[in-house]
DNA sequence: CAGGCTATTTACCACTTGGTAGAGAAGCGG
DNA sequence: CCGCTTCTCTACCAAGTGGTAAATAGCCTG
């Protein structure tokens, strides 16, 4: 019954590698057999318990957009009811960036239009869309929103949010420099940005 | 002498059809037989104009970016002195990712770090961002906008700029609707965030 | 007409791709 | 010991990859 596999295991194993690949290289850059090489082990073993590449893809989506989809529900359940809810999925975001920038490039490479994965992640963020914009059109209908389209300024919001932290990778790669310094203030000003949106004065 | 090749020539139609499998499907994700295919030219007739696939690239790379920074050029002089030379900017970016979408996926594709001609497209866009940079640094001791770490800024507002506009694609893929209704909100928005972020006051 | 130049073709090649078939091997309950 | 399951392996394959070599045709110039 365990759908969890322990860690160290082939299987997972070959999940690392393999978001660690689909998020630089891509998916039509990543074979199979450099894989297998990379781990020591045989491509076979990996079509065994993947089936096809696309299957590999897709647990590795799976996987990822479930690690950010409980990190995103964590950090709106730790926080007060009256605190910031933009402000904990921002945080959230960025933590997860920090953490793992990999997964931002797995997002990157697999919320490209017709990518193979696409509507799959679509699949994991939508009921986290939908709860937030109901949420969203009632902070609008209590007047402590700005009234514009919710599902618009979601996906701005979202688009934004990960350009912007996928940019730290880019900055690490460009040998900015691994120190969070940047991190902060980028942060900051994202912030501001979104409240400037929603702020139903102005 | 004449670089510039006749609109509708063999060489000029592989490139338009090389930015938008590029653009859409990714490098890895083309093939010069499809792309010949599609063009019902042979393959061979590719690699005489472009030496190799990377070559091609490089083309693409090439005049996407000399599109692009032309655009900017344009819109910056076109400007009076005193105007809003960010404003400017950003309404150029918008233009040209209506005008020509595919253009975004490209440098979607290329802007990814280890990508292949991501450099390539470094080389093209660094003296555009030297400029500014200079000129930032000059509003800034003028105190016309508040003193930050110009190249970071700019990387920001670079990424965040080409981030939202890309989004535009992916509405588009979404269905949203090609109208033109979503977009300027949109534009105003940015334009709010990134006013807000070089405003000498706060 | 000869001779070169450009553009496009056909034919082919070495290599890699994802994927299939089947054989061992290891563990385990009876 | 047997049979069963789980996992990993060796051996292959058909299709596709980017790329090379060489032939052909048109065109302009001498």
């Amino acid at each position: 019954m365990a759908t969890t596999e322990a860690p160290g295991s082939t299987k997972d194993r070959v999940l690392d590698a393999a978001l660690a690949s689909f998020g630089t290289a891509g998916y039509d850059g990543t074979s199979l057999d450099a894989l297998a090489v990379g781990l020591g082990i045989r491509k076979q073993t990996i079509l065994y318990h993947f089936v096809s590449k696309r299957g590999l893809l897709n647990s590795v989506v799976d996987r990822c957009a479930g690690e950010m989809v409980s990190a995103l529900e964590e950090a709106l359940v730790e926080d007060q009811p009256d605190g910031d809810r933009v402000e904990a999925m921002v945080r959230a975001v960025f933590r997860v960036a920090l953490d793992q920038p990999v997964l931002l490039g797995l997002l990157r490479e697999v919320s490209r239009p017709n990518s193979p994965g696409a509507q799959r992640l679509r699949g994991h963020l939508e009921p986290l869309l939908a709860r937030a914009r109901v949420w969203m059109e009632a902070e609008m209908a209590a007047g402590r929103m700005r009234r514009t389209d919710a599902q618009l300024l979601l996906l701005s919001a979202y688009s934004t949010v990960v350009g912007v932290a996928t940019e730290i990778e880019v900055l690490r790669a460009a040998g900015v420099g691994p120190t969070l310094r940047p991190v902060v203030p980028r942060r900051r000003a994202l912030l501001r940005c979104l409240r400037a949106s929603v702020d139903p004065a102005t």
